[in-house]
DNA sequence: ACCGGCCCCGAAAATAGCTTTCAAAGGTGA
DNA sequence: TCACCTTTGAAAGCTATTTTCGGGGCCGGT
């Protein structure tokens, strides 16, 4: 047998994925004096030699492209393409890492990319919190109340409106009585039509929105179970509650008073409610998503209308 | 202009490293038959495909190169190989962030602590697409059309109304003219008057909703500015729109047809939306928050009412 | 100091992999 | 049914990677 078959010598065993860093510390002196260069290179900026090609990097580095495919080979890889793979992955992984660089508030100047980022991670975090925070007992109990409700009347006005008309529409699509009322006056006519076996649902971000506070307080007097997604878990709302659902109660930073954390936060307990009743009552609640789905088809056009597509206008 | 000049479409203009899971749910559907099976493929595995070669791939998925290779194009890569090094980026970056523990979806019998951990979970990572497939060239222009609107339609029907309303309600906090309109009659009927210099903004998930698509379309031969915050990057109601904002496009399982990921995903977008207009006018954007904010707090109850707290009734 | 041997290195040939072209097959609307 | 457009795979064309090959430097021996 050949001493150099054909001048490949695996000097390690392991195509290894991350392990590149200790790799190239460990070989270290023990390679040669381009080979160094090269590896080097590759160390300090994975993710900028990820996107070169051989000839690139041979530039970049004053070596040639046999040389930098004999680095990749010292590093355990069978040749340069399986390098940059995993380079590239290397790169993924630390910027995945490095990710919560944005953790400030929003500023008036922030370029857009950086208010997209920020407002992601913002309310990410938020679902986090929220999550973490959640009482399971409440919400179990809450849970039970809206399966069995008769009734299910949900008040909320401004931003918290729509939380509760998306509980609404949730609870409608599995076959649940559920009212959102956002008309203070209409709020209260309705509750004072509730009784024992009822539920009512109140939301509201401070919890001291007397226009919420005051058709629960009814409905509580009326033997109605009461639920509270608030933020406030002292607030007044909570007075006339049987249940206490906490929601996030994140700073609002001077541009964005208007519910946002809030809202994500209230959304998730929704939604959680949502799926615990149609966990629940599943034998009812499938059927009648699919029924809900299926009358929904005809509203939606299948395809694109095959005329030209129309230019903006000039 | 030859309308095919050599097979080069860059449907999209992102080479992003990590919005790939969202590009993929994004164009679904609109992709053609073989090019859904290499899009798939990719997404089940994308580890196990960045080692495979174009020829190695095109035979897993029973296709040719030349398919695989437009595949990549379609999801914003210059070629196979550049879609290949953004999928071990991809993979380096799930192994870090590995234990999500609760990947999988949602089973009727799972215990609530669960479906609490899952539906935080999911709704994180959507945001997280979200805000990497977002286009922020067409949000910036989105934000420069809104912030000089002279007037703002907003429509969207079903659960795409309430982020409609939400964004309604955003814009109008700050001084703008803005209506949501969820009623698909009133909606037709308010947008044949919009006119050069106003903004029409469509909500909806599927892209193919009818009732959304025929107000934007009269807005759209109008001449109004039309802004489609929409799943379907290439659904039909991106015939009439100027600008496409894309949500992302999880798929929803059994449990939750009713709108969760793409909701959490259409409120972040409308929240950048919001943001950005609210950054450009910033000088009478702050004052109309501060004073919709005094106004607001007589309706705010400051503490609890001073009566003993009432027992829930025995 | 000179010579021979060995290894390192880069230029260029050889090859593998990626990209493009092209024509046929499969739909779709008139 | 026919014409047209879209989609698809085979094969040609090209780029990037790998291998080969020979020049040149370093070291020990003479």
């Amino acid at each position: 047998m050949s001493q150099r078959a054909k001048e490949t010598f695996t000097t390690a065993p392991a195509p290894t994925p991350a392990a590149l860093r200790a790799r190239i510390r460990g070989l270290g002196a023990s390679m040669t004096r381009s080979a160094q260069i090269v590896a080097e290179a590759v160390a300090a900026d994975p993710a900028g030699c990820s996107r070169l090609t051989v000839t690139a990097l041979a530039e970049r580095t004053g070596t040639s492209e046999a040389t930098v495919v004999r680095t990749a080979r010292l590093l355990g890889y069978p040749g340069y393409r399986d390098l940059r793979l995993a380079l590239a992955a290397l790169a993924g992984r630390q910027e995945s890492d490095e990710a919560p660089a944005v953790t400030a508030g929003i500023a008036v100047d922030d370029p857009l990319a950086d208010v997209v980022a920020k407002l992601a991670h913002e309310e990410a975090q938020t679902l986090a919190d929220t999550a973490a925070a959640l009482d399971l007992a409440q919400l179990s109990a809450a849970v039970d109340a809206l399966a069995t409700a008769r009734r299910i009347d949900i008040y909320g006005v401004g931003a918290s409106a729509l939380v509760g008309q998306d509980l609404a529409q949730k609870l409608l699509r599995i076959g649940l009585i559920a009212h959102a009322h956002h008309d203070p006056h209409l709020a209260v006519t309705n509750s004072v039509l509730l009784r024992p076996g009822d539920v009512a649902v109140a939301v509201t971000h401070s919890g001291a929105t007397g226009d919420v506070i005051d058709p629960l307080r009814h409905a509580f007097e009326r033997g109605a179970t009461t639920i509270a997604v608030t933020g406030g878990p002292a607030s007044p709302v909570t007075h006339y509650a049987d249940l206490v659902l906490a929601t996030s109660a994140a700073r609002e930073s001077r541009l964005r008073p208007a519910a946002m954390s809030s809202r994500t936060s209230q959304l998730l307990v929704v939604d959680c409610l949502f799926v615990g009743v149609a966990q629940r009552t599943y034998d009812t609640a499938a059927p009648a998503l699919a029924a809900s789905y299926e009358a929904l088809a005809p509203r939606h056009r299948a395809t694109a209308p095959r005329t030209a597509r129309q230019e903006p206008r000039t």
